[in-house]
DNA sequence: TAAATAGTGTCTCTCAGACAGTATGGG
DNA sequence: CCCATACTGTCTGAGAGACACTATTTA
């Protein structure tokens, strides 16, 4: 065993060749009734004033592991501390990034939109870009992408997961539920299926009443236990699976 | 643009804390009706001699991507050429490794147990373990942890998807395939419901007939469109989850 | 009272589970 | 002929889709 210790001892990393490696994120929140993701313009080398996802490099010294630096660059951009993280997938190769063989660790988070810290925003070159738009304009490396597969995952989800409810604050009316979830699959849910699936799943409880958007008040609605990324209720992936 | 170039030019990646990244395997065949995985035994520092699952650093100059690093330790220890590759996830953090601050990014490879080349098991130190027994046994590093994840994708996808068809040859019949299923999800299947999901699915075509395995020769089947990593067929899903 | 949205009752259709029945080979 | 396994027929119950119905608010 001291052998071993020897070796570590005697170890240097910087021997093999240096791969650049990055935390990219997709930051999804529900505007307007219309999926939207964060994106930043890049203020330095390389790709300069175009713009990509939010990211940087892991910090070796400051971030104690993957989902740390992720959440780092989060908390940097909108300011919210505890979102729905989840890790989508790495993609490493040898083209992506000009200066040489990069991986990327990509990330979604679900925020509620009102969690987000208004200021930021506008000092940095910051904005929330409709998906549809983001998907359609060039992104920097591979950015377009990482946000499709990003996109991918959360639609796949949508339709069998509780996931969705991350992008609400945590009192919530039914209809409201239902608009995100419709928004995610891309299709129209008839309601009464909805709310059964919903509320047999035993996630959610009634508070008291809620304002009158329009007619009618809704009952609102609190989660009653945490949804975890594998939690999966049957129904929702009969839905019709939505374009792209 | 130029200045874009002279930055290029002028990069140096050594600059920043080297990462150790890795890729790591969980290669899974079925073996007498039950699921193996492929283990190897360290030959040198750190954890020498101990058991892991087979990676290793990725290297950027022979490694176009990460797909083919894997691809690559795959073929090194089966000589299989052409498997089902999916990517699990990245783990990075700086305990798991005693060099320092390392990534693995993580893969597992369905194959076909009959596909892989004998001698190299037998030189090597390299050997195929029941699954439960790899998971109860100490792997080096955080690998036991890695594998666990890796099994519980597996098993996961075996619940709605059309995976563990990569377990098998190209022809067999639907009693072997039906027993690919329950050997992954741990449970007993109804022949009925099994045999009506799986054709309807029109993903098989019938050929001739089998070996007679015991009384009765069952139709053989093969593929008849490809499987890839998001097809999803109703119904599976709805089986109870096994244990672990 | 009209409009609009919240929420329910209930029919039907699909499909998985169950299980008994039939088919086809080897000893 | 018996047995074991391959394969089928068919009943039943759960649950999703459809859609008309009731309930409760504002204007």
């Amino acid at each position: 065993m001291s052998r071993e210790a020897d070796y570590l001892a005697g170890y240097d990393p910087s021997r093999f060749p240096a791969l650049l490696t990055t935390v990219d994120m997709a930051i999804f929140c529900i505007r307007d009734g219309k999926l939207h993701v964060l994106l930043v313009q890049r203020a330095s080398f390389p790709a300069r004033g175009e713009w990509t996802l939010p990211g940087g490099f892991v910090d070796p010294t400051g971030d104690i592991n993957l989902e740390a630096t992720a959440g780092r660059k989060l908390t940097e951009k909108t300011g919210v501390m505890t979102p729905y993280l989840e890790q989508v997938c790495s993609v490493g190769n040898s083209t992506r990034d000009p200066r040489g063989w990069s991986i990327t660790v990509l990330y979604f988070a679900l925020i509620d939109q009102a969690a987000v810290a208004p200021g930021n925003a506008d000092v940095e070159a910051v904005q929330w870009v409709p998906l549809e738009e983001a998907l359609d304009q060039t992104l920097a490396f591979d950015h377009c992408e990482l946000l499709r597969r990003a996109t991918r995952r959360l639609r796949a989800k949508a339709r069998y997961s509780a996931l969705p409810l991350k992008l609400l604050p945590s009192q919530f009316t039914l209809a409201e539920l239902q608009q995100v979830f419709e928004v995610l699959l891309g299709a129209k849910l008839e309601r009464k299926s909805f709310r059964r699936r919903i509320l047999s799943a035993n996630l959610l409880e009634e508070t008291g009443r809620l304002q009158p958007t329009s007619r009618r008040p809704a009952m609102v609605y609190r989660l009653i236990r945490e949804v975890d990324e594998d939690f999966a209720f049957p129904g929702l992936i009969h839905s019709k699976p939505s374009e792209l």
